[in-house]
DNA sequence: GTTGAAACGTGGGGGCT
DNA sequence: AGCCCCCACGTTTCAAC
């Protein structure tokens, strides 16, 4: 069987591998071969072993979200009193594609969202939309100031 | 010139194309030429042009930082006192790569950080640096709920 | 992990509507 | 201006080593 879910110990060829195609994800196998110094077909085997272990879960293309018209991100951070609103959650995230990124944690704010939004108006239609579920506190980006791949330690 | 600031429109095409490479940023032309009808010089055309435009910014490889070794995901809010402290947060976010977000943002919390790390101990050593900088409230994630792509309206 | 050869995808130029 | 076809070249794939 081709055991996908193993985990096996990543060495430096491995930590390079995924350091490289995390700068650039479109990069070709030939540049990376070069760049983790192994011949083409050992660093396919490398990247598909990674891929199929689910430690690269996804590539995409980032496209800035001003770029296409959002001129607002905020944080929002909602508190929800009873049990767990997983499927109330679920159906905002689902009819508002702009929150972008959703975080259920600890303490008072169980959980927090980063709302991407054309305007004021625009964001409002989604926050009252939240404030439907439970209380929620809201706070505009001013920048975004770092945004980093995962360490590889 | 080859106008490579300039806002154009984007036509539903565009959006098909910035969608099928936000789902897979290592699609082939063909792949990608295929899904929004268009032949690949075309499809090739659009995707430099959006490149380009600096609408698509990147593509990356997504990496699971739980299976490279962080069991553990937090936010961390900080205040600061003063006027700007972009110099003493640009220091700590190069210091510890494990930051992997960083929001400058309104309201009491100035700034708001996502971290990875390996432990408790792990984690708290990286607070406690930010904790000389100001003031800080530490939630741990308990689970990513969403972690969707810009949409494109 | 490496080589090599066939299949496939890519990038530029010309011609089309 | 934008798209399509063509062709040389680079890249990926899959074998055998």
């Amino acid at each position: 069987m081709t055991n996908g879910g193993a985990l096996k110990e990543l060495d430096e060829t491995d930590h390079a591998l995924l350091e490289a195609v995390q700068r650039d994800g479109r990069a070709t196998l030939s540049d990376l071969a070069v760049e983790i110094r192994l011949s083409v077909s050992a660093t396919r085997a490398r990247l598909r072993a990674l891929e199929e272990q689910r430690i690269i879960t996804a590539y995409a293309a980032h496209v800035d979200p001003e770029a296409v018209g959002y001129a607002l991100r905020a944080v929002v951070r909602m508190k929800v009193n009873g049990p767990l609103f997983d499927a109330e959650v679920a159906t905002v995230l689902e009819r508002h594609p702009q929150i972008v990124r959703c975080l259920r944690v600890t303490g008072e704010s169980c959980y927090m969202m980063e709302i991407v939004a054309t305007g004021l108006r625009d964001l409002e239609e989604i926050t009252d939309d939240l404030a439907q579920i439970g209380p929620i506190s809201t706070d505009l980006v001013y920048e975004v100031v770092a945004d980093k791949p995962t360490p590889v330690p």
